[in-house]
RNA sequence: GAUCUGAUAGCUCAGCUGGGAGAGCACUAUCUUGACAGGGUAGGGGUCGGCGGUUCGAACCCGUCUCAGAUCACCA
């Protein structure tokens, strides 16, 4: 709906009617509200009929912002680019520069480079530059190294299924020009999460960023490798291990995800070989029967007692299997008895061993039939366990199938449903590995975990560990140092690549077709990054161990665990002093971020529409330890709004910093209160913040920054430094100045850590001293900036300005109606204050024509308001009743006495006066006082309106 | 089955050694007073999952139950 408007042009007491027409009202008055500015508006006036216009008087709003070059919102973008450039032309990420100062170490979780980084990433990246900006100005020689992982089945699986597309397969290419491939592609995706590094302003020294390949962790790998294969703690060996026969390779115990599935449980009958009756068996896996060396019961079961050496018949194979006892079956569970696949099972694998039964493998590593499955080879194992099914019930085998749920094990990386499968693999022998891990813990040398439970977590794990397969049957990662000789097939061990058998002298050699598991190289990160093996390594004597590492909850077996052993066997420390656990960033519905939901959150995209610096805020402090965090993009909202509320409160200060240089800055002498108080406040949140960063509490960090600055400095301290700087008292206003500089700066140094872009732009613009705020000196408490007496003053003008509002509102006294407060202090000391700070009052207490009256009587027709030490009185003859206010002063008073009686109530209990702390005592007794003198006041305002 | 985590305002969550329940968003009213409408001011809204216990005092400690989630281990 169109609708013509009146726009009046106010100026000078001259009003100029301008007619507009078509245009919607609300929707064109926020409008010209959002470019007032630009074109020199003063205030604009709505509602529904009319809107008015007033222009700037003198300096113009519009020639203010160009003289500061910041206009009235913050915009991310610009400063993004440019504070990073110049960070990084400036070196500052790069450790080193104070060769004195003490080492702060982090190394980065490297990111797989399979892609690109999710807002995962984005939590675990900003808390680690919070930290390490955090030290860096706190004087550490801050190193924060930067890198990234192979993640070989993970990557190898991307390229496959690109492979795919274009229809070839790895064994098209041939081991070699399928390698070049994955290299291609770890540059690109390398290359990637550098430029995202970069937008999220994390603060990496670059100059050393590692990759697992490199040569020199690659180095790494095979001297732990040799080392531990010397020691006997690798070795090489035919067991059962979870096969994935999509990425036909091996896997390890915790690559494999439990998922429940809905299947059968087929019941088969089996006959012995004698005739002489039969046995039943049941199996999820029927299609195993293929491969079964025998039927297992419990030695003392009954009903089998004399079936025990007995041969049944197997169906199908028509092979004669034996029936062995064995303590590992559970009489009570399904019949009682047990088909035994030792291929194919890691429990008949070991009832196997013990009973020295045949091994019968009856796929290939694809998951398909082999030729011991006679009339089903080539088949796929579904299908096969489908035909096999048929058959089974034809010659009436299988006597029943019951639906049955259960737990099957899935490929971490390519969901296939891993098969137990028998081959040659090679492993670490974990227990002394895990022993020396579980023995620092205990003896208090360990890892402190934050939060502690997760201690409990890798300590379960780690004490109930099974030996690790560590060989892949893949092509990208470390190839295992073992090579074969061709001719005697004799295994040589080696760092460097072995050229003759030691044995036979034979040349003819050829390495492992293997390569190891990622988490090996990964393992090693925290030392292997820095130099390590090398003895002479610098970085590596100087920043090892680090100080903390930061990950997610969901690696600690993975990985945590994994380099503490490794560190704690090859340095002989652990490699880290604490680990922050962090949770998981879900969605807005609780959800686990996936690509099949499609529910996943892009860091780019969080940074392009609200800036880098509301992502890491919102996601830094929306977190406690450990705890997983529901991404909602109104949080993001409203950290942008915080940063939007520092953009325009520093516009504000600079405008009144006009010519203020960093040298002007003197917060000696005589200050205000307001100015003291602000100060003392500056002082004690760094002494806060400082504590809660170095307790990895972000989440409350962030809370302490937000009302600081949004509460103290912006809704308070801005608003009284107005009088000083508005004022005619040069020495007054140059006081208020550089208070205003000083703890603005402070505040930015505060900041920095969480949001470095936007304090790094106002910081350049505040007089400063420094290239960067980014190597500025942390704020660190300073007793000299205490100022209890200030506070007090302060909090009390506060309540007296709060009280007059709430009068205000109550009543809605018009903001052009003249007010006289009548105050009435109870004290000299409280009168004195007062009197210093009139015009505070005056000027903020809602209603710009309001003055102070000490020293007066009491007026009939008054709204009045008790606060601590002090009556108040707004005579508002016309706009009261006074059965109306007597009313609201009952209601007062009610409530006060329930104060009182409560307080009283408590400080009558003897228990209470006897076993509270003395201070507790103290502060319900001043309560006490404090209350009831109010409350006797406002009986007394009652009785006095009654008079009247 | 074992272990762990969570249950606090309509929503999402804080509440860091037990001492008068908080924030943001949403909602209601109100305001344009030379930083900010991505603002200001005022306000409504909670037996802190239930029940017991310890304590002078419990959202917080202990026990127990209910619900939700996670991890580990599983017998065919």
């Amino acid at each position: 709906m169109m609708r013509s408007m009146h726009v009046f042009m106010r100026n000078e007491g001259g009003t100029t009617e301008v007619n507009l027409s078509s245009f919607l009202g609300e929707g064109f008055f926020l409008c010209l509200y959002a470019i007032r500015p630009l074109i020199g508006i003063r205030q604009i006036h709505y509602d529904s009929n009319q809107c008015s216009i007033t222009y700037l008087e003198g300096l113009c709003m519009s020639e203010a912002n160009e003289q500061l070059s910041m206009p009235t919102t913050y915009d991310p973008k610009a400063a993004e680019q440019k504070w990073y450039d110049y960070w990084m032309k400036g070196g500052y990420f790069q450790a080193g520069r104070l060769p004195d100062a003490e080492p702060y170490t982090i190394v980065i979780p490297p990111p797989n480079v399979t892609g690109m980084l999710h807002i995962g990433h984005g939590l675990d990246f900003t808390l680690q530059d919070i930290l390490i900006r955090t030290k860096r100005m706190q004087g550490y020689d801050a190193l924060w190294l930067p890198g990234s992982d192979h993640a070989g089945i993970a990557t190898q699986t991307k390229v496959e299924q690109q492979l795919r597309e274009e229809g070839l397969s790895r064994y098209d290419l041939g081991r070699e020009k399928f390698l070049e491939k994955v290299w291609d592609w770890k540059h690109l995706y390398a290359d990637n999460i550098r430029n995202q590094w970069k937008k999220m302003g994390l603060s990496l020294d670059y100059s050393r960023e590692r990759f697992t390949l490199d040569e020199g962790l690659s180095d790494a790998v095979r001297e732990v490798f040799v080392k531990l294969y010397e020691k006997g703690l690798i070795y090489r060996g035919k067991y059962i291990i979870n096969w994935d026969p999509a990425a036909r390779t091996a896997l390890s115990d915790i690559e494999v995800e439990y998922k429940e599935v809905q299947g059968n449980l087929y019941h088969l009958k089996y006959p012995l070989a004698d005739g002489s009756g039969s046995i039943t068996v049941a199996t999820t896996r029927p299609e195993t029967m293929l491969g079964d060396t025998a039927v297992a019961v419990h030695p003392k079961d009954e009903r089998y007692k004399d079936m025990i050496g007995k041969m049944i018949l197997l169906p199908i194979v028509n092979r004669e299997i034996p029936i062995v006892a064995d303590d590992y079956v559970d009489k009570e569970f399904g019949s009682g008895a047990v088909k035994i696949t030792p291929a194919h099972d890691p429990n008949d694998f070991e009832i196997g061993l013990r009973h020295d039964l045949p091994q019968i493998i009856v796929m290939d590593e694809s998951g398909v039939m082999n030729d011991q499955a006679g009339p089903y080879e080539s088949l796929d194992r579904f299908e096969c366990r489908k035909q096999i099914v048929k058959d089974l019930q034809e010659q009436g085998v299988l006597i029943r199938i019951e639906e049955h749920v259960h737990q099957v094990g899935h490929s971490e990386r390519s969901g296939a449903v891993v098969e137990p499968y028998l081959s040659t693999q090679w492993f670490v022998k974990m227990k002394p590995l895990a022993e020396r891990a579980i023995e620092a813990q205990k003896s208090g040398k360990g890892i402190n975990f934050v939060p502690d439970r997760f201690e409990k977590i890798y300590l379960h794990w780690i004490e109930n560990i099974r030996d690790w397969c560590i060989s892949r049957q893949l092509w990208w990662g470390h190839r295992i140092p073992a090579w074969f000789c061709e001719e005697c097939n004799h295994m040589h061990v080696a760092r460097e690549e072995v050229h003759a058998c030691e044995k036979c002298s034979s040349t003819k050699l050829r390495q492992d077709e293997d390569v190891l598991d990622t988490w090996f190289s990964s393992g090693l990160w925290p030392f292997s990054t820095l130099g390590w093996p090398d003895a002479n390594s610098e970085d590596f004597k100087r920043y090892y161990p680090t100080n903390v590492l930061v990950t997610g909850y969901d690696i600690i077996y993975f990985w945590v665990a994994r380099m503490i052993f490794t560190a704690l066997e090859f340095t002989d420390q652990t490699p880290f002093k604490d680990v922050l656990i962090h949770g998981l960033v879900r969605d807005s519905e609780g959800r686990k971020m996936s690509k099949s939901l499609g529910n996943g959150v892009d860091p780019l995209e969080v940074i392009e529409r609200y800036g880098a610096d509301a992502m890491r805020y919102m996601i830094s402090t929306s977190s406690t330890p450990g705890q997983d965090l529901r991404f909602r993009w109104e949080r993001v909202e409203q950290a942008r709004n915080f940063a939007n509320k520092i953009w325009n409160a520093s516009r504000f200060a600079l405008m009144n910093l006009e010519g203020f240089t960093y040298d002007d800055i003197d917060i000696s002498g005589e200050l205000g209160t307001a100015d003291r108080w602000i100060l003392h406040r500056m002082n004690e949140t760094s002494r806060e913040i400082t504590r809660l960063i170095d307790a990895y509490e972000f989440g409350e960090t962030g809370r302490l920054l937000y009302n600081f600055i949004w509460d103290d400095l912006c809704d308070w301290y801005i608003e009284f430094a107005k009088i000083s700087l508005y004022g005619q008292d040069a020495a007054q206003k140059k006081k208020t100045q550089s208070v205003l500089a000083y703890v603005l700066d402070r505040t930015m140094r505060m900041i920095h850590p969480f949001m470095p872009y936007i304090s790094e732009e106002i910081w350049q613009h505040l007089p400063h001293e420094g290239e960067t705020v980014t190597l500025a000196a942390w704020p660190k408490y300073d007793s000299a900036l205490e100022a209890p007496e200030a506070v007090q003053e302060m909090t009390l003008l506060m309540d007296m300005i709060r009280a007059v509002r709430n009068i205000r509102a109550e009543v809605n006294v018009p903001m052009s109606k003249k007010v006289e407060l009548v105050v009435k202090p109870a004290d000299e000391r409280t009168y004195n204050s007062i009197k210093r700070n009139l015009e505070y009052v005056e000027r903020f207490c809602g209603t710009s024509n309001l003055t102070v009256k000490l020293d007066c009587a009491a007026p009939d027709k008054a709204m009045s308001a008790i606060v601590t030490g002090v009556e108040m009185y707004l005579p508002l003859a016309g706009l009261i009743d006074i059965e109306q206010e007597i009313a609201r002063l009952n209601k007062e008073r009610e409530h006060l006495n329930k104060e009182v009686e409560r307080v009283e109530k408590k400080l009558a209990n003897q228990g209470f006066m006897a076993k509270a702390p003395a201070n507790v005592v103290e502060e319900e007794r001043a309560k006490m006082e404090d209350y009831r003198e109010k409350r006797d006041k406002v009986i007394a305002r009652i009785q006095e309106l009654q008079e009247v």
